[in-house]
DNA sequence: CGCCCAATTGAGCTTCCTCAAAGCTCGTGG
DNA sequence: CCACGAGCTTTGAGGAAGCTCAATTGGGCG
């Protein structure tokens, strides 16, 4: 009994940091931007060469440093290189909700766009690397990339459907439900670049952040994640969640499994 | 006592279109597209054409029709025109959550730009008039038109905050904020069109669907609206929704009034 | 060694849900 | 013109899920 579910956050993202900082190591320093586009459509050097010029240099930020404040007058936009990064919204009473997770290759900050006040704070949830974008080299790419302008339309509809899951998970889920399919969201996303993953989860969370993503207590959290183990549907060690039996979480979860599989005949064509 | 809150759902779109025909009618017609997107620029003749030649014919749906269901493998993209839609998805339980209702200049169905099955089902909350896109000529204006797309990607991100909006209404909300927001929601809503609106709502949704949308019960929508009239927040009298006191209803909502004030400096010149 | 943060656990309480039964309003058919 | 049926709203009673408050444990770090 003791001993389960020590998921104590500095730890956890530097246990990520290490069993993982070979292939992350590799993984950077390539264009992210491109990296991203590229899972979808074959770049031109042009395209690649526009995309590399978006990114207007690289800030380091260490866990729990604020990107952007709800407050703040908007501000940058970047793309997460490396670490993990949440969306959050203070409530008058004190409580959190966090909107979101991102992880390499997520633009963040796009709202920025349209709004003079931001309306989420960004956070560093581990320590991040980040890629800052130029406006108004995006709004160049408009002009001269049409088709990665219009691919950057339908990569975003990847993120607002992904609201879409999260409202109804929010609205509709039993704890139970919520925190498994937060779960089952990590694990597809560390498989996106780990495609091996086994459903072995170093999470990057504390229970109490985990309750602040699913709109429940730290307190009731921690129960759930009890619970959950207890039927079998997850095992915890020392900041480690296993997925034992992931399509029953997903049954739990209502999850529906969102392939990408992108429509993009109607892109225009390149330059 | 008796009276109160008889929200018949036909009663209140035929209500709706009763007091605002005149209005509506003034605007219907017009291109849809070109009005929303005057909100915030202004348009050139080439523009103004382009948007028109999107359009791609125009239907009408009744109250309760299925524009897209969430089985189906993608569709159309719609402007709406006339009316009120919604955007919900169905439980394994039978419940629904209603992801956002959607009114006169909204895009709708752009999922399917990326995704082959659609997230959500859309579906006909009153009689409606609906625009049709069509995506080549969509992807077309991307490169003839930069403005027109970047100023379309501005656009879509009032939709994503509004999404995150409710997610934290959802997830740290009471019963009672719930209802707020969403009647706030609504009233700003129908102020877009009607600048003179002085509170009044004829209330297009049902208590049942009021309950999709936030997540509760219709027996519960039904005991936190009457607690809602008992504490001067609104008054309630056949279909009719007032807002007495909106200062109230938005701290009880954590309400965050949301300019639309477009940063709109980065776009690239128009053609 | 002592501190701090996070996980864990217990007890009591609030909010919201479920099940069930009326009551209203409107449209329909006789 | 009236009775009836359908669809919503309203109300009551009891139950379940999740919250609050409070205390304890464990582990890493200075």
């Amino acid at each position: 009994m003791a001993g389960l579910m020590r998921v104590k956050a500095p730890v956890a993202w530097r246990g990520l940091e290490h069993s993982h900082r070979g292939r992350i190591l590799r993984e950077m320093g390539g264009n992210c931007l491109a990296e991203r586009f590229g899972r979808h459509i074959e770049l031109n050097e042009h395209e690649r060469a526009a995309l590399t010029s978006i990114e207007d240099g690289e800030r380091r930020f260490r866990r729990g440093a604020t990107l952007r404040s709800e407050q703040g007058d908007g501000g940058d936009i970047f793309v997460v290189e490396q670490g993990w990064i949440f969306c959050s919204v203070l409530c008058e009473d004190g409580r959190r909700q966090i909107i979101r997770l991102h992880s390499r290759g997520d633009l963040i900050g796009l709202d920025d766009l349209a709004f003079a006040v931001a309306p989420d704070t960004i956070t560093a949830l581990t320590d991040v690397t980040v890629a800052i974008l130029d406006k108004a080299r995006l709004g160049q790419m408009f002009a001269d990339h049409p088709r990665l302008a219009a691919l950057l339309f339908a990569v975003m509809q990847v993120d607002r459907v992904m609201l879409t899951d999260r409202l109804v998970s929010l609205g509709r889920g039993s704890a139970l439900g919520r925190i498994a399919a937060l779960l089952l969201w990590i694990a597809a996303r560390l498989r996106l670049t780990d495609p091996a993953n086994d459903g072995a989860i170093t999470l990057p969370l504390t229970q109490e952040e985990i309750g602040d993503a699913t709109g429940l207590t730290a307190v009731h959290v921690n129960r759930t994640m009890r619970a959950l183990d207890e039927q079998g549907l997850i095992a915890r060690s020392g900041g480690i969640v296993r997925l034992l039996d992931e399509a029953r979480l997903a049954r739990t979860a209502n999850h529906v499994r969102r392939e990408e599989k992108f429509d993009l005949g109607w892109l225009p064509p390149a330059r």
